[in-house]
Parts: C-alpha cells; structure tokens; sequence
DNA sequence: ACCTGAACACCGTTCAAGT
DNA sequence: ACCTGAACACCGTTCAAGT
C-alpha cells in the first residue's frame, strides 16, 4: 500500500498500472494478486487508507461547530491537494472503508451541534461537503498540471493572463485572470475564496438554523 | 460526436473506446483519428457539446437572482445526472469550450446581482458551483450503480438497510438509511436536500452581502 | 478528402504450475 | 504461503499505404 500510494502520488493515476507497480517492487505483475483481488480492490483500499490524514476534532460537547467545521473542511482540502488521485476515485467507490465511516460520523455529531433540526443536518452535511470536495479538486488537479508542465503555479498563470490579454474573445481566461485581482499571488486569492466560502456556508447555516426555531 | 455522447451515455466512460466507437460507426479504428486528434480531444469536445444542455436564462438586470440561482443550478444537476461520465472529466479538462465559457459569463453576471462586493463574487461562485457539482455527481454515480446492478434504486436502498440492520457495525450504511429518515423515497429525500442547499447558500449569500454594507 | 492494415507498446486478468 | 510464465482479450496510437 505505500509503494501504491507514493506510485499514485508520484505519478499520478493515468500513469499507475498493476504492472508498474510490479516493477516497482521488483517482482512479477502476478504477484500482485495475490494480496488484492484486483485493481479495483487495490485503489479502494488506497483510498480509505489516505483517509485517515484528515485530522478529526475531538468531540466536546461545548466545542465551537464553526471552528471544528472550517478545521475538518481544511484537513479534507489539505488531503486532496496532496492526494489529486484521490479525488478521481471518491465517486467511483462506495467509500465505506473504516476511515470513511470514522470520518462522516464525527461529521455528523458536528453538524448536530449547530442547533438545525435534524432533517436538515443531511442537507446542511452535504453542502459543506460538496464544496470542500470541489475546491480541494480543483485545486489538486490545477497544481498537478503544474507539476506535469514543469513551472511555478505563478508563472503558468503569467502566461494565461497574456493568451487572455492576446485573444480577448477567451471569456474562460479572462475570468480566471479577473479572478486573481490585485492579489500578489494565486495562492493568496485561493485563501482569501476559501475563507469566504466557509463563511458564506456557515453563516447559511446559522439563517437556516433561525428560520427554523422563529422564537429563539 | 452524437454516437459518441450516445455510446456515454449508454456504457459509461470506462467500457468506451475508440475502438469500440469506431465499431459502432461501423468504420475502422484508425478512421476516427482522421477527425480527431486522440482520445481526449475527442472527450473534450463531447464535454463541452452536453455543456449547452443546460438552461441559462436571460440576463435581465431586473431579474431575481436567488430564482436563477436556482434554475441554473438545477439544469447543472440535471445534466450531470443524465450524462454521469462529464463528471468525470469536467475536473481532467480546462474547459474553455465554447459552451463552458457562456455558462460562466452568464453565471458572473447572476452573481453580480447580489449586491456582493466585487471581490467576494468568484468565492460564491465557486460555493454554489461546487456544491451543485458535487451533489449532481453522487446523484448520477447512484443512478449509474443502480442501472448496472438492474435494480429500481428504493429496491437497492432497501436491500441496503437490511444490510445495515444485520451488521451494526456498518457505520457507513446506518448513515445512509438515517439519511431518508420518514420520506416515502429516495428521490423525495434528494429533492428535499437539495433544495434546502440551495436555500442555505442563498441564504449565506445574503448574509455575508449585509456584513459586507453594515449601513444598508 | 477520407479510409485501411499492419504493427508497437502497452493494459488487466485467468489459469496452471512451480517452491 | 507466496510467486512465476504463458496466454487472452483488450487498449491508444504511429506510420505508410491505399482510393
């Protein structure tokens, strides 16, 4: 599992293979089956075992839900961009390896603690999820074309913003460009975006939590 | 491209190759490339050709924002749930088609109604965008499991909660069974998630703007 | 302009066999 | 218990050649 890992880190999902991953630990591609049933098996258990990096909050009863829900929602960013090929897999399994489970459960005891009724908590779990899981992607994937490319995520965007300056029918850059603003760097902005969004979540889910018990 | 969307929709990305396509066009392998570059471009292209599926509405200034959130968000889902596979490689392309690029402009332009100030707008862009993104791609994954499987999907939902009944331990499915709580279906309980995501961002949306302009 | 054939360097996986 | 070899049915893609 660490040689799959460090292979899939490395290289990047496209590029595994039961057969390299063989080589790699200097032995036949047969071999290989006799620990896993098969890719599939291999890449499922890859996954939840990256799972377990996303630190989890202890839960205290007290603890603020807002902190531990923009502590939890970094850890999970933090996992996908060192882990892009993680995010390709998500969809695919069902996802119920032992970290999986450990993680959704404190998310929910989390989730209870901001007062929702329950049959919203479902609701409110997943909007913070789905917006972690796709910034996390998209940031995992923009620094691996990096990485492919072999240039600094600044550079790269330097030279975008001279194709959108060039070609100013390309709408797709031209937003990308605006989007830095008058940041100094693109890491920067992303912060700033994150940050905002998990404001922009958090205080969704305070409006909910008051429309639904008027009196308080 | 309409077969290849077809062939998509039909078997899904990872039985799809160029070798069968050009079976099905009843041509040989090689002939594909003629009008293609290789496989990816050829994805790319089927890609951004699904991207006009969705509905954008007009972009009058007088129009409620929170209503074409809304709309705009529920064709998103829509589309991504008749054709699971753009999931998959929304995140592996840049997507710069043409179709893609009117799809942002129009969604900036909503987002510009919301009284946010400037720099806050690509945050909750990307806060709407990635929840909608993620939600509409669990849904399709579902589906897609389930029509594999040749079972309605309350069938397999229901098979599931015996599982989870037998084996409480399975932490990971009791999650999922809690999940449809009193509904009378799946599909209820999804609407029902859904709409509330919606209502919560909208509802930070608001929120963060009035923060932003204490004085209004 | 449009299509073919043969070939290359890959895949995942089965199955029978070795130690 | 752990590994190998040969084989099967696939891939994407190049390149030279046909009409």
């Amino acid at each position: 599992m660490r040689t799959t890992i460090g292979m899939l880190d490395e290289q990047g999902l496209a590029r595994f293979s039961m057969r390299r991953l063989a080589a790699e630990l200097g032995v036949t591609p047969m071999s290989v089956y006799w620990y896993v049933d098969n890719k599939d098996d291999l890449l499922e258990i890859a996954l939840d075992e990256i799972g377990g990096e996303v630190p989890v909050p202890s839960d205290s009863p007290d603890a603020d839900w807002r902190q531990q829900v923009r502590q939890v929602a970094a850890g999970y960013r933090a996992m996908l961009v060192a882990h892009p090929w993680a995010s390709r897999l998500i969809g695919e399994y069902m996802n119920v390896g032992p970290k999986a489970t450990a993680f959704s459960t404190v998310m929910r005891s989390i989730m209870r603690r901001t007062g929702l009724p329950d049959e919203m908590i479902p609701g409110a779990l997943s909007t913070v999820y789905q917006f972690t899981y796709g910034f996390g992607t998209v940031e995992g994937r923009w620094q691996e074309r990096c990485r492919a490319a072999g240039v600094r995520e600044d550079d790269l965007f330097e030279e975008m913003s001279e194709t959108a300056r060039d070609h100013p029918g390309f709408h797709g850059l031209a937003d990308l460009v605006e989007r830095r603003g008058r940041a100094s760097s693109l890491a920067e902005v992303r912060e700033r975006d994150f940050a905002f969004s998990l404001d922009c979540l958090i205080a969704g889910i305070e409006a909910m939590r008051d429309r639904a018990h008027p009196g308080v």
